[in-house]
DNA sequence: AAGACGAAAGTGGTTGA
DNA sequence: TCAACAACTTTCGTCTT
């Protein structure tokens, strides 16, 4: 765990609670803590620190002392997914959006804000595997889908599926594929989508093969368990989107 | 020895009665 | 609401390079 996120986690929250709940709001003038002993010597710089943000986050109201909360949220997301600034503006956006028409009462802060960084990097077409971004937020795959569904609903956003070759680029600047193989992995994906074969597979997956034949044809091939790593689907499901593919494509070459 | 292959059984999510 | 279903995973024994 990183430092500033444990801070992020104990520091933050305890100031919020105090001043939302009605309970003493003032943080003891004189280096006394609320049984009157007085605090030691050390904890008085953090004293310090905790009343002037208490003084601060009481002049602004509780929706825009939870707008800066996410935000951060979001920018720290955005860091450890590595996500654009263009994204992570597109994320703000959404949030605000939600924000505005009272859509996230009854909603985590946390989980909303990854729903937003999911749906902001699937709208800028540089997708992130719902796998990918639940990692990153500790929000479950499930709730963030089902956020989703509902944002997307009462926003009126609406995207299509995402197609594997918005996944070619990431893939395979991680893998140390050069731009070959990435326009050979997009035409095989695009024929594959000629020939109908990939209604109801992830997409993901279909992108791994695409880069696993690709690599092979331009000559700088990687094995399936290195393209497994960084894709995050497994050997197998390489294995049956390659079958599928060499079956019903024509590669220009034989294998 | 490492990589690729594919069968078998299990998981979690979607769909349709 | 429940059962069937498809995609995907995990595991593992067997071929191929």
């Amino acid at each position: 765990m990183h430092q500033h996120q444990k801070r992020a986690r104990t520091g933050a929250p305890l100031i919020y609670a105090i001043a939302d709940k009605g309970l003493p709001t003032d943080i003891a003038p004189k280096n006394k803590d609320v049984n009157g002993r007085l605090v030691p010597e050390r904890n008085r710089a953090q004293m310090h620190r905790l009343r002037k943000w208490n003084r601060r986050l009481r002049v602004s109201s509780a929706a825009e002392r939870n707008l800066a909360i996410a935000l951060s949220d979001m920018d720290r997301l955005s860091s450890r997914l590595g996500v654009p600034r263009s994204v992570r503006e597109d994320a703000a956006l959404i949030y605000r959006n939600a924000a505005k028409n009272n859509l996230i009462r009854g909603r985590s802060i946390e989980s909303m804000v990854a729903t937003v960084v999911y749906t902001a990097c699937r709208r800028c077409n540089i997708p992130r595997t719902l796998d990918e971004i639940a990692e990153s937020s500790k929000i479950s795959k499930k709730l963030i889908g089902k956020n989703y569904r509902f944002l997307s609903r009462k926003l009126g956003i609406k995207l299509p599926p995402t197609s594997p070759s918005d996944y070619v680029p990431r893939f395979a600047t991680n893998l140390s594929l050069s731009g070959k193989v990435q326009a050979k992995a997009i035409e095989i994906i695009q024929k594959s989508v000629d020939a109908g074969l990939n209604t109801g597979k992830g997409p993901s997956g279909i992108a791994a093969a695409a880069l696993y034949i690709g690599s092979i044809l331009i000559g700088e091939r990687k094995t399936q368990r290195e393209i497994a790593e960084v894709t995050g689907v497994t050997e197998v499901t390489i294995r049956n989107r390659y079958k599928e593919l060499s079956e019903n494509i024509d590669l220009g070459v034989a294998l």
